[in-house]
DNA sequence: AAACTTGTGTGTCCGGCGGACACGGGGTGT
DNA sequence: ACACCCCGTGTCCGCCGGACACACAAGTTT
Protein backbone atom coordinates (compact mmCIF):
# COMPACT_ATOMS: atom_id res chain seq x y z
CA UNK A 1 0.00 0.00 0.00
CA UNK A 2 2.70 2.25 1.03
CA UNK A 3 4.88 1.53 -2.36
CA UNK A 4 2.76 2.61 -4.68
CA UNK A 5 2.81 6.26 -3.51
CA UNK A 6 6.35 6.20 -4.30
CA UNK A 7 5.27 4.59 -7.57
CA UNK A 8 3.45 7.35 -8.29
CA UNK A 9 5.19 10.44 -6.33
CA UNK A 10 8.91 9.67 -7.27
CA UNK A 11 10.79 9.81 -10.38
CA UNK A 12 10.97 6.17 -11.96
CA UNK A 13 14.77 6.59 -12.63
CA UNK A 14 15.79 2.56 -13.17
CA UNK A 15 19.21 3.10 -10.66
CA UNK A 16 21.48 4.09 -13.40
CA UNK A 17 21.36 0.67 -15.22
CA UNK A 18 21.27 1.68 -18.63
CA UNK A 19 19.26 -2.02 -19.10
CA UNK A 20 17.02 -2.24 -22.12
CA UNK A 21 13.92 -3.90 -20.24
CA UNK A 22 11.30 -5.47 -21.91
CA UNK A 23 8.85 -4.59 -19.33
CA UNK A 24 7.93 -1.42 -17.77
CA UNK A 25 5.87 0.36 -15.36
CA UNK A 26 4.82 2.57 -18.54
CA UNK A 27 4.55 -0.53 -20.83
CA UNK A 28 2.30 -2.49 -18.53
CA UNK A 29 -0.09 0.09 -17.76
CA UNK A 30 -0.56 0.84 -21.33
CA UNK A 31 -1.22 -2.97 -21.72
CA UNK A 32 -3.74 -2.38 -18.85
CA UNK A 33 -5.72 0.21 -20.12
CA UNK A 34 -5.92 -0.68 -23.38
CA UNK A 35 -7.46 -4.55 -21.73
CA UNK A 36 -9.80 -1.64 -19.85
CA UNK A 37 -10.51 0.17 -22.93
CA UNK A 38 -11.77 -2.54 -24.92
CA UNK A 39 -13.10 -4.86 -22.53
CA UNK A 40 -14.00 -3.42 -19.42
CA UNK A 41 -12.82 -2.72 -16.12
CA UNK A 42 -14.09 -6.30 -15.34
CA UNK A 43 -11.26 -8.06 -17.64
CA UNK A 44 -8.37 -6.12 -15.88
CA UNK A 45 -6.68 -9.36 -14.49
CA UNK A 46 -2.95 -9.98 -13.78
CA UNK A 47 -3.07 -12.84 -16.17
CA UNK A 48 -5.00 -10.50 -19.33
CA UNK A 49 -2.78 -7.86 -19.03
CA UNK A 50 0.58 -10.55 -18.94
CA UNK A 51 -0.97 -11.65 -21.95
CA UNK A 52 -0.98 -9.19 -24.01
CA UNK A 53 2.51 -8.40 -23.24
CA UNK A 54 3.34 -12.01 -24.07
CA UNK A 55 4.67 -12.59 -20.32
CA UNK A 56 3.51 -14.70 -17.43
CA UNK A 57 1.37 -12.34 -15.12
CA UNK A 58 4.12 -13.03 -11.99
CA UNK A 59 6.87 -10.74 -14.40
CA UNK A 60 4.64 -7.95 -13.57
CA UNK A 61 4.68 -8.38 -10.05
CA UNK A 62 8.66 -7.36 -10.53
CA UNK A 63 7.24 -3.58 -11.45
CA UNK A 64 4.05 -3.22 -9.84
CA UNK A 65 3.79 -4.31 -6.18
CA UNK A 66 -0.15 -5.26 -6.05
CA UNK A 67 -2.84 -5.16 -8.68
CA UNK A 68 -4.54 -1.46 -6.59
CA UNK A 69 -0.68 -0.59 -7.52
CA UNK A 70 -1.47 -1.40 -11.16
CA UNK A 71 -4.59 0.42 -11.05
CA UNK A 72 -2.94 3.32 -9.48
CA UNK A 73 -0.79 3.71 -11.90
CA UNK A 74 -3.62 3.14 -14.46
CA UNK A 75 -5.31 5.89 -13.74
CA UNK A 76 -2.36 8.39 -13.35
CA UNK A 77 -1.69 7.60 -16.61
CA UNK A 78 -4.79 8.37 -18.33
CA UNK A 79 -6.46 10.85 -16.58
CA UNK A 80 -3.42 12.97 -18.50
CA UNK A 81 -1.98 16.25 -17.70
CA UNK A 82 -4.23 18.25 -15.67
CA UNK A 83 -5.43 21.81 -17.86
CA UNK A 84 -3.97 25.28 -16.87
CA UNK A 85 -7.25 27.08 -16.24
CA UNK A 86 -5.87 30.69 -15.83
CA UNK A 87 -5.17 30.60 -19.61
CA UNK A 88 -9.38 30.57 -20.16
CA UNK A 89 -10.49 33.86 -20.19
CA UNK A 90 -13.44 34.79 -18.01
CA UNK A 91 -14.70 34.19 -14.48
CA UNK A 92 -15.15 31.11 -12.85
CA UNK A 93 -18.27 29.86 -13.92
CA UNK A 94 -16.86 29.64 -17.50
CA UNK A 95 -13.42 28.12 -16.29
CA UNK A 96 -14.83 25.36 -14.00
CA UNK A 97 -17.21 24.79 -17.05
CA UNK A 98 -14.06 24.29 -19.37
CA UNK A 99 -12.60 21.80 -16.92
CA UNK A 100 -15.83 19.71 -16.65
CA UNK A 101 -15.65 19.32 -20.10
CA UNK A 102 -12.30 17.91 -20.30
CA UNK A 103 -12.73 15.93 -17.17
CA UNK A 104 -15.74 14.74 -19.14
CA UNK A 105 -13.85 13.98 -22.44
CA UNK A 106 -11.49 12.69 -20.59
CA UNK A 107 -13.79 10.21 -18.82
CA UNK A 108 -15.90 9.40 -21.60
CA UNK A 109 -12.08 8.19 -23.17
CA UNK A 110 -11.97 5.75 -20.72
CA UNK A 111 -14.91 4.88 -19.65
CA UNK A 112 -14.00 2.44 -16.67
CA UNK A 113 -12.43 5.48 -14.59
CA UNK A 114 -15.65 5.41 -12.62
CA UNK A 115 -15.03 1.71 -11.96
CA UNK A 116 -11.53 2.18 -11.07
CA UNK A 117 -11.43 5.32 -9.07
CA UNK A 118 -13.81 4.13 -6.51
CA UNK A 119 -12.45 3.19 -2.71
CA UNK A 120 -10.06 3.50 -0.89
CA UNK A 121 -7.11 4.26 -2.91
CA UNK A 122 -3.41 6.00 -3.59
CA UNK A 123 -3.71 9.13 -5.66
CA UNK A 124 -1.13 10.30 -8.03
CA UNK A 125 0.17 13.99 -8.54
CA UNK A 126 -1.85 13.85 -12.13
CA UNK A 127 -5.12 13.21 -10.48
CA UNK A 128 -4.31 15.64 -7.56
CA UNK A 129 -3.37 18.31 -10.40
CA UNK A 130 -6.45 18.30 -11.48
CA UNK A 131 -8.31 19.09 -8.40
CA UNK A 132 -5.90 21.95 -7.81
CA UNK A 133 -6.95 23.12 -11.33
CA UNK A 134 -10.66 23.29 -9.56
CA UNK A 135 -9.55 24.69 -6.81
CA UNK A 136 -7.35 27.49 -8.61
CA UNK A 137 -10.54 28.56 -10.53
CA UNK A 138 -12.70 29.18 -7.30
CA UNK A 139 -9.47 31.71 -6.22
CA UNK A 140 -11.62 34.95 -6.39
CA UNK A 141 -15.23 33.72 -5.30
CA UNK A 142 -14.99 34.72 -1.68
CA UNK A 143 -15.93 30.74 -0.90
CA UNK A 144 -14.03 29.85 2.34
CA UNK A 145 -11.57 26.93 1.73
CA UNK A 146 -13.89 24.35 2.71
CA UNK A 147 -16.45 25.73 0.75
CA UNK A 148 -13.59 25.50 -2.76
CA UNK A 149 -13.23 21.92 -1.58
CA UNK A 150 -16.79 20.76 -1.26
CA UNK A 151 -17.86 22.54 -4.62
CA UNK A 152 -15.39 20.59 -6.51
CA UNK A 153 -16.27 17.55 -5.07
CA UNK A 154 -19.69 18.31 -6.17
CA UNK A 155 -18.76 18.72 -9.24
CA UNK A 156 -16.18 15.81 -9.55
CA UNK A 157 -19.26 13.55 -8.11
CA UNK A 158 -21.19 14.83 -11.07
CA UNK A 159 -19.20 13.96 -13.53
CA UNK A 160 -18.29 10.38 -11.79
CA UNK A 161 -22.21 9.85 -11.88
CA UNK A 162 -23.13 10.55 -15.22
CA UNK A 163 -20.15 9.03 -16.94
CA UNK A 164 -20.64 5.94 -15.26
CA UNK A 165 -23.83 4.33 -16.36
CA UNK A 166 -26.49 3.30 -14.64
CA UNK A 167 -24.92 4.03 -11.08
CA UNK A 168 -28.65 5.00 -9.56
CA UNK A 169 -31.68 3.47 -10.07
CA UNK A 170 -32.92 6.85 -12.00
CA UNK A 171 -30.81 6.78 -15.23
CA UNK A 172 -32.23 3.77 -17.28
CA UNK A 173 -35.71 4.24 -16.90
CA UNK A 174 -35.82 6.05 -20.13
CA UNK A 175 -34.05 3.65 -22.14
CA UNK A 176 -33.43 0.79 -20.98
CA UNK A 177 -36.13 -1.48 -23.28
CA UNK A 178 -36.96 -3.75 -20.36
CA UNK A 179 -37.19 -1.67 -17.19
CA UNK A 180 -39.73 0.78 -19.44
CA UNK A 181 -41.39 -2.37 -20.07
CA UNK A 182 -41.66 -3.04 -15.89
CA UNK A 183 -42.62 -0.33 -15.06
CA UNK A 184 -45.25 0.42 -18.23
CA UNK A 185 -46.58 -2.99 -16.59
CA UNK A 186 -46.55 -1.63 -12.97
CA UNK A 187 -47.14 2.29 -14.01
CA UNK A 188 -50.71 2.38 -11.55
CA UNK A 189 -47.93 1.85 -8.69
CA UNK A 190 -45.21 4.50 -9.85
CA UNK A 191 -47.68 7.09 -11.77
CA UNK A 192 -45.54 10.23 -11.39
CA UNK A 193 -42.36 8.38 -12.32
CA UNK A 194 -44.18 6.54 -15.69
CA UNK A 195 -45.69 9.82 -16.36
CA UNK A 196 -41.85 11.35 -16.38
CA UNK A 197 -40.16 8.54 -17.59
CA UNK A 198 -42.98 8.23 -21.04
CA UNK A 199 -42.24 12.11 -21.35
CA UNK A 200 -38.45 12.03 -21.12
CA UNK A 201 -38.35 9.39 -23.73
CA UNK A 202 -40.45 11.06 -26.28
CA UNK A 203 -38.66 14.40 -26.27
CA UNK A 204 -34.83 14.22 -27.19
CA UNK A 205 -32.39 12.21 -26.49
CA UNK A 206 -30.63 12.63 -22.97
CA UNK A 207 -27.30 13.65 -22.18
CA UNK A 208 -27.53 10.99 -19.35
CA UNK A 209 -28.11 13.84 -16.95
CA UNK A 210 -25.16 16.05 -17.44
CA UNK A 211 -25.92 19.34 -18.81
CA UNK A 212 -28.66 19.76 -16.71
CA UNK A 213 -26.62 18.82 -13.57
CA UNK A 214 -23.72 20.64 -14.37
CA UNK A 215 -26.20 23.76 -15.22
CA UNK A 216 -27.53 23.36 -11.40
CA UNK A 217 -24.73 22.76 -10.01
CA UNK A 218 -23.44 25.82 -11.21
CA UNK A 219 -26.63 27.77 -10.49
CA UNK A 220 -26.45 26.81 -7.22
CA UNK A 221 -22.58 28.05 -6.71
CA UNK A 222 -23.53 31.29 -8.58
CA UNK A 223 -26.32 32.21 -6.02
CA UNK A 224 -23.87 31.23 -2.84
CA UNK A 225 -21.20 33.40 -4.65
CA UNK A 226 -23.01 36.39 -5.70
CA UNK A 227 -24.64 36.05 -1.97
CA UNK A 228 -21.27 36.72 -0.53
CA UNK A 229 -20.45 39.40 -2.40
CA UNK A 230 -23.54 41.04 -1.86
CA UNK A 231 -24.51 39.80 2.15
CA UNK A 232 -26.99 42.07 2.37
CA UNK A 233 -29.15 41.85 0.06
CA UNK A 234 -31.38 38.72 -0.89
CA UNK B 1 -30.59 -12.44 -14.81
CA UNK B 2 -34.17 -12.69 -15.63
CA UNK B 3 -34.76 -15.13 -12.90
CA UNK B 4 -34.45 -12.16 -10.33
CA UNK B 5 -36.62 -9.68 -11.57
CA UNK B 6 -39.19 -12.75 -11.11
CA UNK B 7 -37.88 -12.49 -7.87
CA UNK B 8 -38.32 -8.92 -6.98
CA UNK B 9 -41.26 -7.73 -8.43
CA UNK B 10 -43.44 -11.45 -7.73
CA UNK B 11 -44.65 -12.34 -5.05
CA UNK B 12 -42.54 -15.48 -3.51
CA UNK B 13 -45.70 -17.81 -2.90
CA UNK B 14 -44.43 -21.40 -2.19
CA UNK B 15 -46.28 -23.29 -4.65
CA UNK B 16 -49.14 -24.45 -1.96
CA UNK B 17 -46.61 -27.07 -0.34
CA UNK B 18 -46.85 -26.32 3.52
CA UNK B 19 -43.25 -27.58 3.99
CA UNK B 20 -41.20 -26.06 7.25
CA UNK B 21 -37.95 -24.51 5.07
CA UNK B 22 -34.69 -23.98 6.91
CA UNK B 23 -33.80 -21.87 4.82
CA UNK B 24 -35.45 -18.87 3.01
CA UNK B 25 -34.55 -15.80 0.23
CA UNK B 26 -35.42 -13.53 3.65
CA UNK B 27 -33.21 -15.58 6.01
CA UNK B 28 -30.31 -15.58 3.23
CA UNK B 29 -30.83 -12.06 2.85
CA UNK B 30 -30.61 -10.84 6.31
CA UNK B 31 -27.87 -12.98 6.34
CA UNK B 32 -25.78 -11.28 3.90
CA UNK B 33 -26.94 -7.73 4.65
CA UNK B 34 -25.95 -8.74 8.29
CA UNK B 35 -22.03 -9.72 6.60
CA UNK B 36 -22.04 -6.62 4.61
CA UNK B 37 -22.59 -4.57 7.33
CA UNK B 38 -20.32 -5.47 9.67
CA UNK B 39 -17.51 -6.66 7.65
CA UNK B 40 -18.56 -4.62 4.01
CA UNK B 41 -19.31 -5.40 0.70
CA UNK B 42 -16.27 -7.34 -0.17
CA UNK B 43 -16.62 -10.06 2.49
CA UNK B 44 -20.52 -10.87 1.11
CA UNK B 45 -19.44 -14.15 -0.74
CA UNK B 46 -21.21 -17.24 -1.12
CA UNK B 47 -19.30 -19.10 1.36
CA UNK B 48 -19.70 -16.50 4.02
CA UNK B 49 -23.67 -15.92 4.50
CA UNK B 50 -24.02 -20.09 3.97
CA UNK B 51 -21.54 -20.33 6.76
CA UNK B 52 -23.56 -17.76 8.96
CA UNK B 53 -26.37 -19.65 8.68
CA UNK B 54 -24.66 -23.21 9.00
CA UNK B 55 -25.33 -24.48 5.48
CA UNK B 56 -23.00 -24.81 3.01
CA UNK B 57 -22.98 -21.94 0.19
CA UNK B 58 -24.78 -24.48 -2.60
CA UNK B 59 -27.43 -24.85 -0.03
CA UNK B 60 -28.17 -21.42 -1.23
CA UNK B 61 -28.61 -21.65 -4.88
CA UNK B 62 -31.76 -23.45 -4.44
CA UNK B 63 -32.89 -19.96 -3.53
CA UNK B 64 -31.29 -17.53 -5.38
CA UNK B 65 -29.76 -17.79 -8.90
CA UNK B 66 -26.53 -15.97 -8.66
CA UNK B 67 -24.62 -14.12 -6.36
CA UNK B 68 -25.78 -11.05 -8.46
CA UNK B 69 -29.68 -12.15 -7.56
CA UNK B 70 -28.48 -12.54 -3.84
CA UNK B 71 -27.19 -8.76 -3.68
CA UNK B 72 -30.73 -7.52 -6.02
CA UNK B 73 -32.62 -8.53 -3.04
CA UNK B 74 -30.23 -7.50 -0.49
CA UNK B 75 -30.58 -4.26 -1.95
CA UNK B 76 -34.60 -3.93 -2.07
CA UNK B 77 -34.85 -5.88 1.70
CA UNK B 78 -32.06 -2.79 2.83
CA UNK B 79 -33.62 0.35 1.24
CA UNK B 80 -37.02 -0.35 2.91
CA UNK B 81 -40.05 0.68 2.25
CA UNK B 82 -41.02 4.38 0.22
CA UNK B 83 -41.71 7.79 2.11
CA UNK B 84 -44.93 9.11 1.12
CA UNK B 85 -43.91 12.64 1.06
CA UNK B 86 -47.41 13.96 0.30
CA UNK B 87 -47.74 14.25 3.78
CA UNK B 88 -44.91 16.30 4.26
CA UNK B 89 -46.40 19.95 4.53
CA UNK B 90 -44.47 23.04 2.08
CA UNK B 91 -43.12 22.58 -1.27
CA UNK B 92 -40.99 20.95 -3.16
CA UNK B 93 -38.65 22.04 -1.87
CA UNK B 94 -39.22 20.72 1.67
CA UNK B 95 -39.99 17.82 0.49
CA UNK B 96 -37.16 16.97 -1.87
CA UNK B 97 -35.12 17.79 1.35
CA UNK B 98 -37.01 15.40 3.14
CA UNK B 99 -36.73 12.66 1.13
CA UNK B 100 -33.07 13.24 0.51
CA UNK B 101 -32.54 13.29 4.86
CA UNK B 102 -34.60 9.68 4.47
CA UNK B 103 -31.97 8.50 1.67
CA UNK B 104 -28.99 9.38 3.47
CA UNK B 105 -29.65 7.73 6.97
CA UNK B 106 -31.06 4.97 5.00
CA UNK B 107 -27.55 4.32 3.10
CA UNK B 108 -25.66 5.45 6.42
CA UNK B 109 -26.87 2.43 7.83
CA UNK B 110 -25.55 0.47 5.12
CA UNK B 111 -22.89 1.64 3.51
CA UNK B 112 -22.04 -1.24 1.26
CA UNK B 113 -24.93 0.54 -0.82
CA UNK B 114 -22.99 2.62 -2.92
CA UNK B 115 -20.87 -0.51 -3.71
CA UNK B 116 -23.45 -2.52 -4.24
CA UNK B 117 -25.82 -0.07 -6.58
CA UNK B 118 -23.23 -0.01 -8.55
CA UNK B 119 -23.29 -1.21 -12.91
CA UNK B 120 -26.45 -2.43 -14.64
CA UNK B 121 -28.53 -4.03 -11.64
CA UNK B 122 -31.94 -5.74 -11.78
CA UNK B 123 -34.04 -3.02 -9.82
CA UNK B 124 -36.79 -3.58 -7.30
CA UNK B 125 -40.14 -2.13 -6.59
CA UNK B 126 -39.25 -0.51 -3.54
CA UNK B 127 -36.14 1.03 -4.76
CA UNK B 128 -38.36 2.25 -7.65
CA UNK B 129 -40.43 3.69 -5.24
CA UNK B 130 -38.25 5.60 -3.74
CA UNK B 131 -37.57 7.33 -7.23
CA UNK B 132 -41.39 7.38 -7.58
CA UNK B 133 -41.40 9.52 -4.14
CA UNK B 134 -39.02 12.05 -5.48
CA UNK B 135 -39.99 11.81 -9.14
CA UNK B 136 -43.59 13.08 -7.59
CA UNK B 137 -42.33 15.50 -5.16
CA UNK B 138 -41.52 17.69 -7.87
CA UNK B 139 -45.48 17.30 -9.78
CA UNK B 140 -46.28 21.01 -9.92
CA UNK B 141 -42.96 22.89 -10.79
CA UNK B 142 -43.50 23.20 -13.94
CA UNK B 143 -40.63 21.01 -14.75
CA UNK B 144 -40.57 18.72 -18.00
CA UNK B 145 -40.64 15.02 -17.44
CA UNK B 146 -37.08 14.88 -18.36
CA UNK B 147 -35.99 17.33 -15.82
CA UNK B 148 -37.69 15.64 -13.00
CA UNK B 149 -36.39 12.74 -14.24
CA UNK B 150 -32.18 14.29 -14.22
CA UNK B 151 -32.59 16.42 -11.27
CA UNK B 152 -33.81 13.10 -9.10
CA UNK B 153 -30.67 11.73 -10.53
CA UNK B 154 -28.65 14.67 -9.89
CA UNK B 155 -30.11 14.16 -5.67
CA UNK B 156 -29.17 10.47 -6.58
CA UNK B 157 -25.48 10.72 -7.28
CA UNK B 158 -25.09 13.41 -4.42
CA UNK B 159 -26.31 10.70 -2.03
CA UNK B 160 -24.10 8.33 -3.60
CA UNK B 161 -20.97 10.04 -3.57
CA UNK B 162 -21.06 11.64 -0.27
CA UNK B 163 -22.29 8.22 1.18
CA UNK B 164 -19.24 6.20 -0.03
CA UNK B 165 -16.29 7.71 1.74
CA UNK B 166 -13.61 8.24 -1.04
CA UNK B 167 -15.50 8.31 -3.98
CA UNK B 168 -13.46 10.95 -5.82
CA UNK B 169 -10.05 12.12 -5.23
CA UNK B 170 -11.19 15.39 -3.60
CA UNK B 171 -12.55 14.49 -0.50
CA UNK B 172 -10.08 12.87 1.88
CA UNK B 173 -7.12 15.68 1.76
CA UNK B 174 -8.89 17.44 4.40
CA UNK B 175 -9.38 14.50 6.64
CA UNK B 176 -6.69 11.79 5.87
CA UNK B 177 -3.44 12.03 7.57
CA UNK B 178 -1.14 10.37 5.14
CA UNK B 179 -2.85 12.72 1.96
CA UNK B 180 -2.39 15.76 4.25
CA UNK B 181 0.99 15.09 4.63
CA UNK B 182 1.63 14.70 0.99
CA UNK B 183 -0.27 17.18 0.33
CA UNK B 184 2.19 19.74 2.53
CA UNK B 185 5.18 17.63 1.20
CA UNK B 186 4.19 19.14 -2.64
CA UNK B 187 2.03 22.19 -1.42
CA UNK B 188 4.16 24.52 -3.71
CA UNK B 189 2.78 22.30 -6.69
CA UNK B 190 -0.73 22.38 -5.37
CA UNK B 191 -0.82 25.75 -4.13
CA UNK B 192 -4.81 26.34 -4.33
CA UNK B 193 -5.74 22.84 -3.01
CA UNK B 194 -3.35 23.51 0.06
CA UNK B 195 -4.94 26.32 1.02
CA UNK B 196 -8.18 25.56 0.47
CA UNK B 197 -7.68 22.15 2.37
CA UNK B 198 -6.06 23.75 5.03
CA UNK B 199 -8.17 26.32 5.92
CA UNK B 200 -10.82 23.67 5.44
CA UNK B 201 -9.21 20.98 7.89
CA UNK B 202 -8.89 24.30 10.89
CA UNK B 203 -12.54 24.69 10.27
CA UNK B 204 -15.26 23.35 11.57
CA UNK B 205 -15.29 18.85 10.86
CA UNK B 206 -16.80 18.25 7.27
CA UNK B 207 -20.32 16.44 6.58
CA UNK B 208 -18.49 15.22 3.43
CA UNK B 209 -19.87 17.36 1.17
CA UNK B 210 -23.47 16.93 2.19
CA UNK B 211 -25.08 19.97 3.03
CA UNK B 212 -23.03 21.97 0.91
CA UNK B 213 -24.10 20.03 -2.30
CA UNK B 214 -27.19 19.67 -1.50
CA UNK B 215 -28.11 23.37 -0.64
CA UNK B 216 -26.38 23.92 -3.94
CA UNK B 217 -27.84 21.35 -6.21
CA UNK B 218 -31.81 22.92 -4.47
CA UNK B 219 -30.87 26.56 -5.28
CA UNK B 220 -29.80 25.22 -8.59
CA UNK B 221 -33.21 23.72 -9.12
CA UNK B 222 -34.95 26.70 -7.56
CA UNK B 223 -33.26 29.58 -10.44
CA UNK B 224 -34.79 26.96 -12.86
CA UNK B 225 -38.08 26.37 -11.44
CA UNK B 226 -38.64 30.30 -10.65
CA UNK B 227 -37.75 31.25 -14.30
CA UNK B 228 -40.25 28.61 -15.38
CA UNK B 229 -43.07 30.16 -13.53
CA UNK B 230 -41.84 33.70 -14.84
CA UNK B 231 -40.47 33.10 -17.99
CA UNK B 232 -40.29 36.64 -19.01
CA UNK B 233 -38.30 38.05 -15.87
CA UNK B 234 -34.42 37.70 -15.30
C1' DA C 1 -48.43 -50.42 2.16
C1' DA C 2 -45.41 -49.64 -1.71
C1' DA C 3 -43.72 -46.78 -5.33
C1' DC C 4 -43.11 -42.46 -7.18
C1' DT C 5 -42.33 -37.47 -7.33
C1' DT C 6 -40.65 -33.20 -5.72
C1' DG C 7 -38.27 -30.04 -3.11
C1' DT C 8 -33.98 -29.18 -0.55
C1' DG C 9 -29.39 -29.54 1.23
C1' DT C 10 -24.46 -31.87 0.32
C1' DG C 11 -20.00 -33.14 -1.88
C1' DT C 12 -17.06 -32.75 -5.54
C1' DC C 13 -15.10 -30.50 -9.24
C1' DC C 14 -13.88 -26.71 -12.44
C1' DG C 15 -11.75 -22.37 -14.22
C1' DG C 16 -10.16 -17.90 -12.83
C1' DC C 17 -8.58 -14.69 -9.51
C1' DG C 18 -4.52 -12.34 -6.62
C1' DG C 19 -0.34 -13.46 -4.82
C1' DA C 20 3.93 -16.11 -2.26
C1' DC C 21 8.12 -18.24 -3.26
C1' DA C 22 11.99 -20.78 -5.17
C1' DC C 23 14.48 -21.10 -9.27
C1' DG C 24 17.27 -20.06 -13.44
C1' DG C 25 19.50 -17.53 -16.85
C1' DG C 26 21.72 -13.66 -18.86
C1' DG C 27 24.02 -9.15 -18.71
C1' DT C 28 27.21 -6.10 -15.67
C1' DG C 29 30.97 -4.58 -12.76
C1' DT C 30 35.19 -6.12 -10.62
C1' DA D 1 36.87 -15.30 -15.15
C1' DC D 2 34.06 -14.52 -11.65
C1' DA D 3 30.27 -13.28 -8.73
C1' DC D 4 26.35 -10.63 -8.42
C1' DC D 5 21.95 -9.13 -9.30
C1' DC D 6 18.05 -8.24 -11.92
C1' DC D 7 14.03 -10.06 -14.01
C1' DG D 8 11.15 -13.39 -16.03
C1' DT D 9 9.29 -18.43 -15.13
C1' DG D 10 6.95 -22.37 -12.90
C1' DT D 11 4.56 -24.10 -9.25
C1' DC D 12 1.61 -23.78 -5.48
C1' DC D 13 -2.00 -21.85 -2.35
C1' DG D 14 -6.56 -20.14 -0.80
C1' DC D 15 -10.68 -17.96 -2.20
C1' DC D 16 -14.14 -16.88 -5.50
C1' DG D 17 -18.69 -18.04 -8.33
C1' DG D 18 -20.88 -21.76 -10.12
C1' DA D 19 -22.16 -26.66 -12.62
C1' DC D 20 -23.63 -31.08 -11.56
C1' DA D 21 -24.70 -35.49 -9.56
C1' DC D 22 -26.27 -37.31 -5.43
C1' DA D 23 -28.82 -38.16 -0.77
C1' DC D 24 -32.73 -37.83 1.67
C1' DA D 25 -37.14 -36.60 3.54
C1' DA D 26 -41.42 -35.71 3.00
C1' DG D 27 -46.25 -35.84 0.45
C1' DT D 28 -48.90 -38.00 -3.34
C1' DT D 29 -50.49 -41.63 -6.13
C1' DT D 30 -51.68 -46.36 -6.99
Amino acid sequence: MAENVDLLWEPRDRGGRPQRLALTVDRIAAAAIEVADSEGMAAVSMQNVAARLDVTKMALYRHVASKADLVAVMIESAVGDPPNLMTVPGDWRTRLTRWADLMRETWRRHPWLPAATTGERPTGPREVGWTESAVAALSDTGLTGGERMDAVFLLSGHIRNTQSSATAGTQPWTTDKNLREVLHRHRDRFPALFEAATEAHAATPTDNGWTFGLTRILDGLSTLITTRHHPNQP
